[in-house]
DNA sequence: TATGAATGAGAATTCATTCAT
DNA sequence: TATGAATGAATTCTCATTCAT
């Protein structure tokens, strides 16, 4: 008997994991595409080829939604920003692949950044609720606050850079050009998103950053 | 006769043109504080004191207040932005000076990113139907040119830095810091806008884009 | 003093009854177009030129607005109808233009059909207020009752054809096929309003009614 | 097990195809006494005993909705004119039939005419959207053109009558008199729907459609 | 006579959510 | 676990009508 139904309940659960993530994604979508207050759960039910009511089976509401979206796209990025691994690379090298990692990632990421509107339009209060707001800290930070610290021991970085600063500037630069380019491609009447427009803007971050920090 | 109409006439115009800014005035704020698909045309109508019907007497839709909204808020920024004097500054405090507006008007027109995050959102559509696109330009792009023009002949600036990209940087050290505060100052468990976060923001900004630009 | 204002006066009037008669032909498009239920004061006045408020100025009310196309209507085709003399012709004659005055009539004024439908969807009752009903009354009675009376008395004719039912019969010929023609044509797959198909019903009409009148 | 399931699923089917035509009952009669610009959802949905939101769970919007009320009320006419069998009827008789099936069609189904009037006004744009307009063709063209055939062989019947033209004349003598009784019982000052008045016209149709069409 | 501004009631449609199975 | 049917409360937008001059 257990043997029959242990395989059941272990294919139901699977099922029912598959489904949530399924849900999460579509929801994820929709509204990076349309916002917390455009997004429709009609339409993440479409998208998710599942029945809208399935979503409250698994989430309380559309703000729960929102909440659980928001989790897994920080779960996400910090997956992806452990992988990086600057421990053996020069500090300066480090530092612009630092930058190149930060502008990859919104560039193969757009949600994120429209998620990340969508929260600050609600003052986070999405987050508030989560317990895991902590766990959301950037590992880059760290891994920021220890290049800085290789630099400046080897003379090449000035000192008295605060990695948190660093960071949200490295963020910030990226960050604006991509998730304004559509305005801003409007404004310049420039194309912000053609293949050399974006090696122009990788090149000019890292000077940025580069002559920001790099001792003269 | 004459002194009868005219002051009638007069004051009906400014009545209406009244209405359509006090409208206007409540879109933005309704607009701001909850994107373009949580804004509610009652509370607007509320917010401005104003009969709801009113402003479709006036403005097409919704889509198109926000348009207007949109349109509003770039010709406030590029006013001030006019107003800014930097041809008698030195090359590097005027740039000081411009990093320092650039914060200080994000900090004041709170309003204009969360306009900014919704136009882009819905992928600056409602600046594709504005034949004032291209009014929108920001004169600081010129300003900029010329500061960079005398920096390096001077002999202080580094030369070969694109004006736009230098733009782009400035507001969007700002822009990330201020417009995500709520997620970040979460994550981080600090509080960004208390006045000595604020000073060590604006301090760090100027240090990166000066150390960028300066010749070492 | 008396002859200063007289003729101003006079203009007034003339103002006043142009603008008035500008409304009810615009009124008359209008609800000729989409009934009384899908008429728009706004676009009465908009096709009038006039402002909206004038209109309410010489007409209670869109009801009211109604009545009076509908009595000018009636007084229209009434006039028409007067201007017919077939006293000297033929009876046979007679009544075939007499079909034809009908089948022209409807055709250069296919309004005069929607408005009796509107008229009739709210049974008649913009004609019970009117005390003009009685003026109504066609002409074409009458006039039909002599024809037929001197078919008769000539031996031509067959008796006891009561005018009433004739009228209706000839009105109802050319009514049902210009007024449905839409749907008519869509059921039946050929252009109903085409020159060819016009003459022939024209002629099928004239012999279904001369086909019952006359005497074999 | 599917004992179970079946009939459930048969039942919820059925509620659905129930909830459906309820709707359309309702809206039928709406939209016939009141027009397409007249209706009101709201009544539709009271008419119904069915929630607002439902009409449009079932129906894209008001327009579907009268196109789908439309299409049913061909569907009805349609299959009760087919009911009609006309075959071993002499023609004259069959032919005084089918006049009076055309009468007591439109006297028991007055909202068919006020469908057909909205229709019309609209110039039959729900018809041009429907594949359906072809089916719509009416089975009892085939039947007079049958009946005039046979009429023609036995010598009792002229020739040269296109059953379309005599169709339409069919249908337009009780059109005209029931669609407009209301301004036409105002104008006459005489009841037109009394029995005897019925009668009347009846007899009179027949006599001019028979007139036309017997040889003399 | 004429008009632009303003409004309250209402109408179509939408949306998140729940019911019943 | 999964789903089609159903709903009440909005929400955008419309419309006839009136105000003020």
């Amino acid at each position: 008997m257990t043997r029959d139904t242990t395989p059941v309940t272990e294919e139901r659960q699977r099922d029912a994991d598959r489904s949530q993530s399924t849900i999460l994604a579509a929801a994820r979508d929709e509204f990076a595409e349309n916002g917390l207050g455009g997004a429709r759960m009609d339409r993440i039910a479409e998208r998710a080829g599942l029945n809208k009511r399935l979503i409250y089976y698994y989430f309380a509401d559309k703000e729960a939604l929102f909440q659980a979206v928001l989790e897994q796209a920080y779960r996400d990025i910090r997956e992806q920003e452990r992988q990086l691994n600057l421990l053996d690379v020069p500090p300066a090298e480090a530092l612009r692949r630092l930058v190149e990692f930060t502008w990859n990632y919104y560039l193969a990421h757009p949600e994120f950044m429209t998620l990340l509107n969508s929260a600050n339009l609600h003052r986070a209060r999405h987050l508030q609720g989560s317990k895991k707001a902590r766990e959301m800290n950037s590992p880059l930070i760290e891994m920021l606050a220890g290049i800085l610290e290789r630099g400046r021991k080897d003379g090449s970085f000035r000192g008295g850079v605060d990695p948190v600063q660093l960071y949200v500037s490295i963020a910030g630069l990226s960050y604006f050009y991509l998730s304004n380019n559509y305005t801003l491609s409007a404004i310049f009447g420039r194309d912000l998103m053609s293949t050399k427009a974006k090696h122009e803007r990788l090149a000019h971050m890292c000077d940025v950053i580069l002559g920001y920090v790099l001792r003269s």
